[in-house]
RNA sequence: GGGCGCGUAGCUCAGCGGGAGAGCGCUCGCCUUACAAGCGAGUGGUCGCAGGUUCGAUCCCUGCCGCGCCCA
């Protein structure tokens, strides 16, 4: 308590009210409080982590970094208040939040922006010019530029978008450490990027795989299992014969083999037939071969149990590959490889080697070059031509797969490729991980089944190569023989302490840049990781792994992982499996999941609807501590509506907020908690202790909406009944002692209330606290139900409860005569239970005076409580 | 097709084994010395449908219908 507060102590002495009024301004106002309190907690560093601070002290918050190369939507303001909500509750709880921001700047959406905005394109072989100064316009040709240079580009045009940022979330009131910022490719992050990926390749956990990848031919990169979505796209069944050619047994020489397929255009591609062992239709064919249609090539027909005998003709057609099921039966079955798909997804120029026939090296002269869809188209006229196609196709709506961010469908080709194992081929590993999943915390509880559905769906290990030039590089090099081809089974790493590298510009070690790309040099590897090998590493990054070690271990592993639920299988997977293998536990201990905003037709709001509302608007049009009361309203992992209403509801309670805190100070703050002596306040301070319990529990376990209801409930019961009734003895009509009593309460309770509300209203809570206390209210201390309890000393909180019956009971009558609530009553007589009556007579002098009340008498009775009111 | 969640007052939602609630809206009032961007009072629901368990079900179980999401 300072000096001036002491001042205050002795309730018989009458302060100078003016003095007091000096600092509550006459006519309060919520405007302009944004800007001035962010600007505060700037200059005060509020919000600064110590980071002296022990682990135990720590609350450590692993932020989600924003896309900077997009924009924010109400979304982001609605999830990062909830964080906010956490950390400012858990401050106020004697934590030192650790709460950095982070920027996404890794990635395709960047790539694309700066290569619009400079005119520029990345090529990773050029060598990196110190020098360079991109186009002041960009040109009609895209100028290439290295790597590095490509990535100083994209750090210099993201700082602009990190500014926007920052002013919204300064001004939305998140409590971040604006001094602990990170963006995804800086080098920072590069460099822990690259250090993870060097201990797992050191552990035998990353590796390199010439493999059939899931392809993308628009973005010509590999794509990752996390990063699939099946889409519903029109399709036709192609009935095709395949001759009998030979083999063993009666079916050599039978009749044709009928298969159906969805992708003719593979037929040059076909390896096999495949039916189910039981099928009875085909167990004679098992063993024997066919000659496939226009290309005459034979293959085996095989039994395999992923033949699906309801689907279609129960035997299918193995390329390579069509789907996934074709690599699976390619690897199992141990069939050859006839790749007829390149990587710009049109047919390869050179037919498969296995088709030998003229006519059939004719036939895939007319197909070379051409893409899947009018491969198809020939291919379909080339079996017409030839008999091989019975029937016409029957058109069909089938899942097919595609990458995310795509819209032609993926293909499969065979590459060479980086992964991580992450279990999807490692049971042993897969158990790990579904066992981390059960050790986090989850909020709310049900997600868990998101991450669990993921680690038990894996078919395969994490692809992390992409075949991109913006991204973090692989630090690998490899040795070239003296043919000029490189050793990929020789890979050459730098240094952990020279990191980050790029390959493409620095020289591995015991090399000159001369070596480079000649025999018996160095190649490096050309490849960048995918964006989620570097956001796998956020809780790294910002604890400063390997370049702040002390830090790591004040904040490391974290407290608390805030994200949206979509992304369990990319963002929160990958996180909790780097941290796995690298560090042998959680990256935090609890996971609060975000649920959706919707528009009111209750569609997921998204840029591409048409219907976002910028949040700047939204926080300039109703306030920030509105719209964060809106945001609260959703709890964890629940879609939200967008209402308006709520923020307008939001903006009302701060405004309540300013003006019963301008009559609560306005009296004469009495800061003497031995002052309080009524019943009615003992009674008002031992509700406020239930609430602080009741409210302090929810915001434990992350049921911020429930403290803020309970809260708010109070808060209005506070102003609607107990300010009413106290009123005229604060003013002094029933004496020193009683107004000192009541205006102790009411201080103790103001301030209560304004720090139970600072979590969610930080600004108009600020506002007020600095009216009578030194300070932020969000660097005290959270409100205490034992030491309220102690002031209350006994007070009931039935008390409370009955007199504010009775009250409404008397404004009823006052509502149905349709006269003023300051109306005269002449009489009211209140009967029922003895206890309860007990309650209200103790506090009559207050009744009377609030309900203008001439004859107030009790009469014992059973039961409720029951209110005769005559009015005068 | 499998999984998860949700269907409660006109709207947004809470409650989750023994009284059906809040806020907004709506109606009717009130210049009451903190607040008329206020205050007071009132109105309003076969708790998606059908079975079952139970002395008793909005709440537990089963099935169905509808909505959303995740995974195939």
């Amino acid at each position: 308590m300072t000096e001036e507060g002491r001042n205050q102590l002795d309730p018989g002495q009458r302060e100078d009210p003016a003095q007091r009024r000096q600092a509550v301004p006459d006519r309060p106002s919520l405007d302009g409080i944004e800007q001035r309190w962010s600007a505060a907690w700037h200059e005060q560093a509020t919000y600064r982590f110590d980071r002296t601070a022990d682990r135990a002290r720590v609350f450590a918050i692993d932020t989600p970094p924003p896309t900077v190369s997009g924009s924010l939507h109400v979304g982001h303001v609605f999830s990062y208040t909830h964080t906010d909500i956490i950390a400012r509750y858990q401050r106020m709880r004697g934590r030192e939040v650790f709460y950095p921001m982070g920027f996404d700047d890794n990635g395709l959406p960047t790539e694309r922006r700066v290569q619009n905005h400079f005119g520029i394109r990345c090529d990773p072989s050029l060598p990196y010019d110190p020098g360079y100064t991109p186009p002041d316009k960009p040109g009609k040709e895209q100028v290439p530029v290295s790597r590095r240079n490509f990535v100083e580009l994209c750090e210099r045009l993201t700082i602009e978008d990190e500014k926007v940022y920052e002013e919204l979330w300064r001004r939305l009131g998140l409590s971040v450490d604006w001094s602990m910022t990170y963006a995804t490719i800086d080098t920072r992050s590069r460099a822990v990027a690259q250090r993870a990926f060097l201990r797992n390749l050191a552990r035998g956990e990353a590796y390199l795989a010439q493999a059939p990848t899931l392809w993308d031919v628009t973005f010509r990169t590999a794509v990752a299992q996390a990063e699939l979505e099946d889409r519903d796209r029109p399709g036709a069944y192609h009935t095709l014969a395949f001759a009998r050619a030979g083999g063993q047994g009666a079916a050599a020489g039978g009749p044709a083999v009928l298969i159906e397929t969805t992708r003719p255009e593979l037929l040059a591609a076909c390896v096999a037939l495949v039916a189910h062992p039981d099928d009875e239709r085909y167990q004679p064919l098992f063993g024997s071969s066919v000659r496939t249609p226009l290309f005459d090539v034979e293959v085996p027909v095989l039994a395999h149990r992923l033949a699906d005998p309801e689907k279609g003709s129960g035997i299918a057609m193995i390329c390579t590959f069509g789907d996934l099921t074709d690599v699976t039966w390619w690897r199992e079955l141990q069939l050859p490889a006839r790749a007829v798909i390149g990587r710009d997804g049109r047919l390869l120029a050179d037919p498969p080697e296995a088709i030998v026939s003229e006519t059939g090296r004719a036939h895939y002269a007319t197909l070379a070059g051409r893409t899947a869809n009018s491969a198809r188209e020939q291919t379909v006229a080339l079996l017409r031509a030839s008999g091989a196609l019975l029937g016409e196709p029957r058109p069909i709506t089938h899942p097919v797969k595609f990458y995310e961010k795509g819209d032609r469908p993926l293909e499969i080709v065979t590459t060479r490729q980086w992964y991580i194992r992450n279990g999807g081929r490692d049971e042993t590993l897969r158990a790990a991980l579904r066992a981390r999943g059960a050790e986090l915390r989850w909020h709310p509880a049900h997600m868990r089944v998101r991450y669990e559905n993921w680690v038990d769906g894996l078919t395969g290990d994490w692809l992390i190569s992409r075949q991109r030039f913006f991204g973090v590089p692989f630090p690998v090099w490899y040795p070239l023989g003296s043919d000029g081809l490189p050793r990929h089974d020789q890979p050459i790493v730098p240094d952990e302490a020279t990191l980050p590298v790029d390959p493409s510009s620095d020289t591995p070690p015991g090399f000159t840049e001369a070596q480079r790309g000649v025999p018996g040099g160095f190649a490096a590897d050309p490849d960048v990781m995918d964006t989620w090998a570097t956001s796998s590493l956020t809780p790294q990054i910002a604890a400063g792994w390997g370049s702040d070690d002390d830090l790591f271990a004040r904040v490391f592993p974290m407290d608390l992982r805030p994200q949206a639920h979509e992304i369990i299988r990319t963002w929160l997977f990958s996180t909790v499996l780097r941290s796995h293998t690298e560090f042998g536990t959680l990256p935090w201990t609890n996971a609060a999941i975000s649920g959706w905003i919707l528009d009111p037709d209750r569609k997921k709001m998204s840029k591409s609807k048409g219907n976002v509302v910028t949040p700047l608007d939204l926080l300039e049009q109703h306030g920030s501590d509105a719209v964060r009361y809106w945001a609260a309203s959703g709890r964890p992992g629940t879609d939200t509506a967008f209402d308006v209403g709520q923020m307008k509801i939001g903006r009302r309670l701060a405004i309540k907020l300013l003006n019963a805190s301008r009559f609560t100070l306005g009296l004469g703050v009495v800061e003497d908690p031995g002052a309080i002596s009524e019943s009615l306040d003992r009674a008002l301070l031992a509700t406020l202790a239930d609430v602080v319990d009741a409210a302090s529990t929810a915001l434990d376990g992350y049921d911020y909406t429930r403290a803020l209801e309970l809260t708010e409930s109070f808060f209005w019961r506070f102003c609607d009944d107990y300010v009413e009734l106290v009123k005229g003895r604060a003013y002094g009509a029933f004496g020193v002692a009683g107004s000192a009593s009541a205006r102790a309460t009411l201080a103790i309770a103001l301030s209560t209330v304004l720090s139970l509300f600072a979590p969610f209203l930080p600004f108009v809570t600020e506002e007020v606290w600095s009216w009578w206390k030194p300070g932020s209210v969000h660097r005290t201390r959270w409100p205490e139900a034992g030491e309220l309890r102690k002031f209350a000393d006994n007070g009931d909180p039935r008390q409370l409860e009955a007199v504010s019956g009775a009250l409404t009971a008397i404004r009823r009558s006052k509502s149905t005569a349709k006269v003023s609530m300051k109306a005269a009553v002449a009489s009211a007589r209140v009967s029922g239970e003895a206890d309860l009556l007990a309650l209200v007579a103790a506090a009559a002098p207050d009744l009377r005076s609030a309900g203008s009340i001439t004859s107030l008498t009790f009469a014992a009775g059973s039961g409720e409580l029951a209110i005769d009111v005559i009015l005068a």
